[in-house]
DNA sequence: CGCGGTATTGAATCAAGTCAAACTTCGTGG
DNA sequence: CCACGAAGTTTGACTTGATTCAATACCGCG
């Protein structure tokens, strides 16, 4: 088992595409919590709605529970001293939130739900309990730590030594992997998150982003209307995604 | 206790400037093990010795136990693909290391020794027994976890949402805390790092670190040559380091 | 139908990257 | 002990990718 090779999880074994997608380079988001499916004593899990726009909390709020994200897609961001928020990233299906509580420190950051979600929550209180019930659930969480940082390190690297086109190519390859082990469709899919809230979350300017869009639809690498996306060109896609050159590859298409 | 207090501390007890420190904005990086250092039945830890320029381990290898840096300065970096590598952090005295082992995991970075070091080695093997054994272990480890997080959210702040001017000052106030922290002066300290690595660490180049120290200097603010480095008006780093106008206050004092 | 929020597009600017050269420091070996 | 070479650093000139400012277009909704 390698960094790229992803822990068996019980959680994904409905998803039809997800084997397909797992290769799609850096899959290390999904996070397995097989001792919740498994469930039997971890019945101190309780389903909460999200709707969409409001707040699972508030930075600064103190942590009472752990959560696991069942459906739907929100947004961890980081209120900037100016007002400004700087987006961490887009939490999904099997990511855990709310982490603080086990460090004893309050909410570092703002979750909202980008539209209606459905998370778990165990209150902190439980955990040990819970821990020594539920064979697993420790294990769980340090995989989950471990799936955490090196997904923020993956995201890091976007940040720090590529272009703007790159980190866009992979922030959609990226997407399409998760959108697929959710069951939808790994090639059209439906951007949640506003030009603004990508932009913040690669480091560019909303208007960077929107160029980049229609230039990677000039390419043909995909087909772009609102948040609306379709992935034309998988191969080319990755090729923006690893190239440093952007005039290379990807970019002869552009003559024919 | 908010997001910027730390935990108490019995790594940090016998240095004295360490309250000073403490305040210097982002501190968040002070990880303490208070249980290792208790000790008793901790026995299980192991001091080793690493020698400038060796590494600790290797991406890919097997993970195959916890560290705690004891002194020293490390660096822990991502080798990119196309032979490249991408500094992810300078671990210093309390930051622990090889997380990954708890999510069996393979290493996932390199780790090298930027100067004699040494680190404390529990085993994997031995670490669910050490934490039944250890009052406070478990705990302190999801203190470190959570900490870890929280210093790589810092991070991507750094890379994601600053000017270049911006993130080399934050980097110097945050060493010059750690460095504070670990007994040393907070005010003048010796460079572990090349201007690479630095630059890689911050997103930029070599090239645009040698320049920005260049302007510091030129500004007042600090004084350096080669990795000697002083710090002359925190106060100016400071306001560099917070504001988005690279050309306001701290600039007018270059008219002097 | 018109309005507000979101997205696209263009033109001008600027920060940072790239390329290249000179200089310093340091370790090595003649 | 000094000369040499390698590695690391500084500095300059130039290029360019991305931001900024601003105008326009579009979608959804009351």
């Amino acid at each position: 088992m390698n960094v790229q090779t992803l822990p068996a999880s019980g959680l994904r074994q409905d998803v039809s595409a997800a084997n397909v997608q797992r290769a799609v380079q850096d899959g290390c988001q999904q996070i397995a919590f097989p001792s919740i499916v498994v469930g039997d004593a971890g019945a101190q899990w309780t389903p909460r709605r999200i709707r969409r726009g409001t707040y699972l909390y508030r930075a600064g709020s103190p942590s009472t529970a752990l959560f696991v994200v069942r459906f739907g897609c929100l947004k961890s961001s980081l209120p900037g001293d100016d007002g400004e928020e700087l987006v961490l990233d887009f939490p999904m299906r099997g990511d855990l939130l709310g982490a603080d509580a086990l460090a004893g420190q309050p909410c570092a950051t703002d979750v909202q739900a980008l539209e209606d979600s459905e998370v778990l929550v165990l209150p902190i209180a439980d955990f040990e309990g819970a821990c020594s019930r539920v064979q697993g659930l420790r294990n769980d969480l340090y995989r989950h730590f471990g799936a955490a940082l090196r997904r923020e390190r993956e995201h890091l690297m976007r940040l720090g030594g590529m272009r703007a086109a790159q980190r866009l190519a992979r922030f959609l390859i990226d997407l399409s992997g998760r959108f697929a082990a959710n069951g939808y469709s790994p090639r059209a899919f439906n951007l949640r998150m506003s030009r603004a809230e990508i932009g913040s979350y690669l480091g560019l300017t909303l208007e960077s982003v929107s160029r980049l869009f229609s230039r990677f639809q000039d390419d043909g690498l995909i087909k772009v209307h609102l948040r609306e996306i379709e992935l034309l060109d998988l191969n080319g896609l990755r090729a923006a995604a690893a190239c440093a050159e952007p005039a290379a590859a990807w970019h002869a298409a552009e003559a024919a």
